[in-house]
RNA sequence: GGGGAUGUGGCUCAGCCGGUUAGAGCGCUUCGUUCACAUCGAAGAGGCCGGGGGUUCGAAUCCCUCCAUCCCCACCA
């Protein structure tokens, strides 16, 4: 039978086994049981590409690892995915489409356009779940739930009623950031600022009866066509005697007021400003404390409007090339410089966005933003790393009012409705039959909200919310949202903010934040420089486990971090390695039940791994605990390849190979017991080959993932056996060295004698035969003083014995001499280090006991080994 | 302008609220395949832990400073 199992690892035949299993077993289902803790994950919603790329899988895989883990541990864990925080995107996709199709919104209307946008929707989500199932995601995707659905619309409204009804909602004209493509209003968030070279063009503005003028540079000339003012400082000498005034607008030959305003800096440009209130934020400002009135001259898809006269109709930088070319004719261009700017762009579209000012709804920030910050100050929600908090505190202090309205038509529509007849805003939860005040007739905002409105409430209004559901009750606050940095503003913060405002308790106790995936080069993945890595041909290629295993290790939380196929391949090669490892244990733990472990007689091999293995688990729950997700994969990794593997199962072998027997019987209930052990603690980072391994182990439960999380047993515990055998490790190590140094070819056995130190005399004894099987002997010889060693011998001096090899069996005198003296070197700076610090009367008196003592003990060990060593070099003298 | 991060062997990164001889993977050198695994094993080379200063008995780790690189926020027309 067992002789059957391929040598190589076939991770494709497993994986698609597996997921169907675990479907059918109910296994990623939440099951009331009131009996545990609720564990409650907060997740990001599928992409809107329907292609899963890289960062989300980074994204699944942490999620993911910490629901396998908790649920292992006993929590009753609850996902809680599928938003779609794309509305702007997916709205573009869908008109991409129809515009394919030769159609426009308009053709289609709201209704059609609306049932589109979801078949899409459920093409494209079916699609990325199908790809997150091959992850290893072990999320109950029946919960899948979209942020339009009837219960979260219902919460949706009731917070908009709530907020507008204290005063934190309110619609009215400021300037937003427009973006001309997507025909809709932007939050500030959502505006990307990149550096862009351009000019400053320097303007002379003549007064009426050209007895002054005044300069002024720009770098939006098209914009001037709104202008209604122009800004001085009012201390700033040069400008005083003008101040009240008026100006000529050149070419448009409006007459415009002289203002002073402190926002004009003295020592920038020329000292004056044009203002524009229509089209500049800070314009806007100035424009409300002087009085200069607002004139908008871009319409809404980017070109100028019937203000801009003679330029009406043109594009932004159509009317740029022209009115610049008309300030020259008119002899009011005074110079041009070559000038870089940061410019505004859609951080969807990436087309520059145009501030301008437009009726929209805010939320007012500054009132939710103090019991936001308190809930992080406090400590009630923590950041995982710390460091992200302060992102958070930065962004949180100076926030400013939210734009919420959004002129798309997928996404929540503004529950308010408008009467014609008599002007009545009526702000209620459910739509209005006729005009409350009137009776007339109404009709619902047209706009929709910022999806970020809606995925805000997500940890409360998945649960049921406003409803006082038990599972509301029951999870909420949710435990843990994972996500990456450059989402913290987006949606951390309004989900803390709506979390306090609304349930007035914080929506998770942890955000566990992650960096970005990166390319080999250290580039961001993008589909334009086609440099990105495709996870899921990555997982056709080298298993799901493989790359979970590569996105977790090799950095830490937090750190952006770079994906190379080198990287995979290697999380690749381990998982080979345990499936041979477990292919050897299963191969060899014989027919029938194994027995309980506590009745056997360990030996000290047996010793040390269950040792070993009792710290790995509790460092590796530790690490898991602390969201040292790294730590903990590695630390399994190098006990599994390092000690298990390299180390036990060597020494397992001649056991095994002997006759039947309680030997026999006791390595293998060891091997497999260790061997289960790890399957478990792996099992959060590589959910399919431990699964298909755990369940071929004898005496395993059907499926690994509602298995216990292995608990560190007392009783398996064996300090100095676990350090002697480190000790006799050390000797074999030594005994490979020089081996490898004397050229000694690895066929020509040889005999070892030791003389051991009597602390680990037994410990020699007992590992005898390992030392002869994996340093290369054919025989070892317990010595009792170095006289019953031949005299011809190399020596090996090591903490717990001190080895000989016979010379005859080795070859040159010189070069051992010359091995002993550096040696006896390194021997002596360890001596002096050490002693060093035990002379250092500062050291005795301040360092800990423990410290110390390690120290002193370190210091005889090195000092029992010059001595030896140079008896040694004497001795071939 | 404000905030944050990073700098450790050829490469990619761990370690960092002080305490063995600074670790891993890849790469490199030498040797080794009937006997779990060549997607492997054994042995090895390779590091003034960015520079300088300070605190300390002790610093890759804490503090200051400088240099270099990167990110976020704000934004002066």
């Amino acid at each position: 039978m067992t002789e059957k199992i391929p040598k190589t690892y076939d991770h494709k035949s497993v994986e698609n086994k597996l997921y169907e299993k675990w479907e059918k077993g109910g296994c990623f289902r939440a099951k009331p049981n009131p009996g545990k803790t609720p564990y409650c994950i907060v997740i990001p919603p599928p992409n809107i590409t329907g292609q899963l790329h890289m960062g989300h899988a980074l994204d699944e895989t942490l999620q993911d690892v910490l629901i396998r883990y908790k649920r292992m541990s006993g929590y009753e864990t609850l996902w809680l995915p599928g938003t779609d925080h794309a509305s702007i995107a997916t709205e573009l996709k869908i008109v991409e489409q129809m515009a394919r199709e030769g159609l426009t919104k308009l053709d289609v209307g709201r209704e059609e356009f609306l049932n589109r946008a979801w078949e899409w929707k459920r093409v494209y989500g079916g699609r990325i779940i199908n790809q997150l199932k091959k992850l290893g995601s072990s999320c109950d995707w029946e919960r899948e739930r979209f942020t339009m659905d009837k219960n979260c619309s219902r919460a949706v409204n009731k917070v908009f009623v709530s907020l507008y009804n204290k005063g934190l909602i309110y619609k009215g004209n400021r300037i937003i950031n427009w973006c001309p493509d997507c025909k809709t209003a932007l939050s500030d968030a959502e505006v990307e600022y990149e550096e862009q070279s351009s000019y400053l063009w320097y303007v002379r503005y003549e007064s009426p009866d050209k007895s002054f003028s005044v300069t002024v540079a720009t770098t939006r000339p098209e914009t001037i066509l709104g202008d209604t003012a122009v800004a001085v400082n009012p201390k700033d000498p040069r400008y005083q005697k003008i101040v009240g005034k008026t100006v000529i607008v050149p070419v448009i030959g409006r007459e415009i007021p002289v203002v002073a305003d402190e926002y004009v800096e003295t020592d920038f440009g020329t000292g004056a400003v044009k203002i524009t209130p229509g089209h500049d934020p800070n314009d806007f400002e100035v424009g409300l404390r002087t009085g200069a009135p607002v004139i908008r001259v871009f319409t809404d898809d980017g070109h100028i409007n019937e203000n801009g006269g003679e330029y009406k109709g043109l594009t932004r930088a159509q009317c740029r090339e022209r009115f610049v070319e008309d300030l020259k004719k008119a002899g009011a261009l005074v110079k041009t410089e070559p000038y870089t700017h940061n410019v505004g762009t859609c951080y969807r579209c990436h087309n520059t966005v145009e501030p301008l000012v437009s009726d929209q709804w805010f939320v007012s920030m500054k009132p939710l933003s103090n019991p936001a910050i308190e809930a992080v100050r406090s400590g009630s929600i923590k950041f995982a790393p710390e460091r992200f908090a302060k992102t958070y505190f930065n962004w949180m202090e100076n926030v400013r009012d939210w734009c919420i309205s959004r002129q798309l038509w997928w996404g929540h529509r503004i529950p308010v409705w408008y009467c014609d007849d008599c002007g009545e805003v009526i702000v209620r939860e459910s739509a209005p039959e006729v005009c409350t005040k009137c009776g007339g007739a109404v009709r619902q905002d047209e706009d929709v909200l910022d999806t970020w409105f809606s995925s805000g409430l997500w940890p409360f209004s998945t649960l049921g919310y406003p409803d006082k559901t038990p599972e509301l009750e029951y999870f909420y606050p949710t435990s843990t949202l994972v996500t990456g940095y450059d989402i913290i503003f987006f949606w951390v913060a309004r989900m803390i903010v709506f979390g306090m405002e609304v349930m007035g308790k914080k929506p998770f106790d942890t955000v566990f934040v992650h960096g970005i995936v990166r390319d080999a080069e250290g580039r961001k993945m993008s589909k334009s420089l086609g440099n990105g890595i495709d996870p899921l041909e990555i997982i056709e290629q080298y298993g799901a486990d493989a790359l979970r295993f590569s996105l977790i290790t090799g950095n830490s939380a937090g750190n952006d971090m770079r994906v190379h196929r080198e990287k995979i391949e290697s999380a690749r090669n381990f998982c080979n390695k345990i499936y041979n490892a477990a292919r050897f244990v299963i191969m060899n733990a014989g027919e029938g039940p194994l027995p309980e472990i506590d009745g056997l007689s360990l030996d000290i091999a047996d010793k040390w791994i269950l040792s070993r293995a009792n710290a790995v688990i509790k460092d590796v729950t530790d690490n898991l605990d602390a969201f040292e997700l790294n730590l903990a994969a590695e630390k399994v990794y190098d006990f599994i390849w390092s000690e298990y593997c390299d180390w036990y199962i060597e020494m397992a072998k001649p056991r095994l190979s002997g006759a039947d027997g309680p030997a026999k019987q006791s390595v293998r209930a060891v091997l497999v017991k260790v061997l289960r052990d790890i399957l478990k603690l792996l099992h959060p980072f590589m959910p399919f080959i431990t699964e298909e391994l755990y369940s071929m182990l004898p005496g395993s439960s059907d499926t690994v993932m509602l298995s216990d999380w292995p608990k560190r047993d007392e009783a398996f515990s064996f300090p100095p056996e676990s350090e002697s055998m480190q000790y006799v490790m050390d000797i074999i190590r030594s005994v490979r060295n020089i081996r490898a140094e004397m050229s000694v070819p690895p066929a020509k056995r040889t005999n070892i004698f030791l003389v051991a130190h009597p602390q680990y005399r037994t410990a020699c004894e007992e590992a005898s035969a390992y030392i002869m099987r994996l340093a290369g002997a054919d025989r070892v010889i317990i010595a009792e003083d170095k006289r019953d060693v031949p005299a011809n011998s190399i020596s090996i001096v090591c903490k717990a014995a001190e080895a000989f090899i016979p010379f005859d069996q080795l070859v040159d005198i010189e070069k051992e001499k010359a091995r002993i003296k550096s040696e006896i070197e390194r021997v002596g700076r360890e001596i002096a280090r050490s002693s060093g610090m035990l002379n250092n009367t500062g050291f005795l008196a301040k360092a800990p006991q423990r410290v110390i003592e390690e120290e002193k003990s370190k210091l005889s060990a090195a000092e029992d080994m010059l001595k030896k060593l140079e008896a040694r070099l004497k001795e071939l003298n």
